[in-house]
DNA sequence: GTGAAAGCGCTAACAG
DNA sequence: CTGTTAGCGCTTTCAC
């Protein structure tokens, strides 16, 4: 029988008749515990129904062992399955997980950093196409350490997890290549954040140099994250005469798939597209979509797994992890 | 100028030669406060650049702002989605999300919710398909209040927000049966789940017996939320001879769609198919799946609302609400 | 191996 | 309108 409002360490202290220290010692798993009294405090602890109170815990260690997770948006597969691979880790080594979604708004970004600070977080997980300046200062003052997870400053300051992006653009156009089609379209996000101009194009400047394509800039796409965008883009890359997509998200590629299909494109023959994610997406439609392959949920627990070090102090080697990628070649390229 | 660790009530109550008191007063925006004291306090916040500190005030208040959310898997869009709904509303009314993924399990969604407790969260949401007799205990004993978010408790005790699933089966059968197809199969989850039992299959069996349609049990499929699955579980349908199939999860859906078009069925011709959760799964393929529609935002945003209303103790006059559903007619079906 | 005591940073009566 | 005084429930030296 358990008493419906809480008993305290201090009920548990007094019902064996040792000091809180006590109490506290065999709760916490402290070794300096005669082993007769660690039963009894054990035993009352059971009577008592007694749980810890992790506020005051966390008052008094300063340690709250929560970590805060600062997302775009939990509906987006890419970034949910990032979560999954976070949240596992975090379970793992006994951190809870405080969840915000922020649409990108550098705003709610920096009013989510600063909240999580006064939650007093031991940690930050951050997700985001873009690290504006105020936010990168924000994330300087929060006093917790931080890792970014698939996401990119331009400086490269932060720790963060990610994949070589230009590496896989460029082998995405390579293979468009080999297939023989020239006319390539990039659909991005906007230049002006680091992962499209930095990486994403340069890869796709890279590829076409060494195939001796001269680089078109009217090949080149900014679409927002979404179906619909990609629906609406496509009439675009269709009046450009390309005669392939690379695209750095699924739905915006199935969009494009979709509205090439129905204007007379056969896919992959007269139109090849390589998305970027590899979500679940890629292998319901038909054609199933060829994708660079990331190993998301790995990205999400390789930076949790990082956190959790850097949360002890521990000396990090290598605090710009590049997980390897693949390309996972579906029904929407020839090869 | 920031000190870099964080400066306490006390060090602005000295900074301005006031109390902790009416410094906590401005911060809290109590009215009790002279203008003038209320702006030096306020600057010399700023000065120090003083934050709160959420853990303390928990601790002395006994509220932190805090919600748990406890659902099977973020990755699953079903049920981020009503996570989207549920973090939104949270934010408005400034709480914080703690996020939790169970996978169904009722041994960690016991566990989630202890956690949570001891975490001195001030309610909690739950998701999940199936509420187990240890989980339903543990909720009981959490002393903080609980609602269901589309998700159902076999006595219907809890608060909950859902649709109506009995009619929106018995929707979805009816227009099949409108359509001329009368061997329609139901895939679900497991038969030991309320909503399975005492909702979809009573919706699916009112309707046939509507229609005269004699009830067979080899039509009942059981599987499991993913698109594997639903392409596994099509091979027996296809050998059930069925022409119609309304099921539990897009996925699945999606998985029994492209079997059977790669088996010669024509949709919706020769085989119509209705999914439940109305994801963005629907849209992206081809043809587009007809589905219940469901509000899945609301559903979460409404739950989140009234959890709002609980930790207030204010009145609720229905705790068991209904949301609206619709049935999205696309191409999986004939009308 | 165990206890005493001093906070952690803040809120909440209660006075005045 | 403002200050005083207790705590909230726990951890953490420092003694013994």
């Amino acid at each position: 029988m358990q008493k419906k409002s809480s008993a305290t360490i201090y009920d548990v202290a007094n019902r064996v008749g040792v000091s809180l220290a006590t109490v506290s010692r065999v709760v916490n798993g402290n070794s300096n515990v005669r082993e007769s009294t660690k039963r009894k405090v054990l035993d009352a602890i059971e009577e008592l129904g007694y749980h810890p109170n992790a506020v005051a815990r966390g008052l008094a260690s300063k340690k709250t062992t929560t970590i805060g997770v600062v997302m775009p948006d939990v509906t987006d597969m890419y970034y949910s399955e990032l979560a999954r691979g976070i949240d596992d880790v975090a379970n793992m080594y006994h951190y809870d997980v405080l969840l915000t979604n922020t649409d990108e708004d550098p705003v709610r970004e920096t009013m989510a950093v600063n909240n999580l600070a006064s939650k007093q977080v031991d940690g930050i997980i951050f997700m985001g196409n873009e690290l504006d300046r105020e936010v990168l200062n924000t994330i300087a003052g929060a006093d917790a350490p931080v890792v970014l997870a698939g996401s990119i400053d331009a400086e490269g300051q932060l720790p963060s997890v990610n994949i070589d992006y230009v590496k896989a653009v460029e082998e995405a156009v390579d293979t468009m290549v080999k297939n023989k089609h020239k006319r390539i379209a990039l659909v991005t996000g906007p230049m002006t954040h680091a992962i499209n101009k930095l990486h994403r194009l340069v890869g796709y400047q890279t590829a076409l140099e060494k195939a001796d394509i001269v680089f078109d800039d009217k090949l080149l796409f900014v679409a927002h994250q979404d179906y619909a965008a990609g629906l609406q883009i496509a009439e675009k890359i269709l009046a450009a005469e390309a005669d392939g997509v690379i695209a750095y998200d699924d739905e915006v590629a199935l969009g494009i798939m979709n509205y090439m299909r129905e204007h007379g494109k056969r896919i992959p023959e007269d139109f090849e597209i390589i998305t970027s994610n590899d979500t679940k997406f890629t292998i319901v439609t038909r054609p199933e979509l060829t994708s660079i392959g990331q190993p998301k949920y790995d990205i999400g627990a390789v930076a949790m797994r990082m956190l959790t070090k850097l949360m002890n102090n521990e000396i990090i080697d290598d605090t710009q992890v590049k997980l390897p990628h693949t390309l996972e070649r579906r029904g929407t390229t020839i090869n």
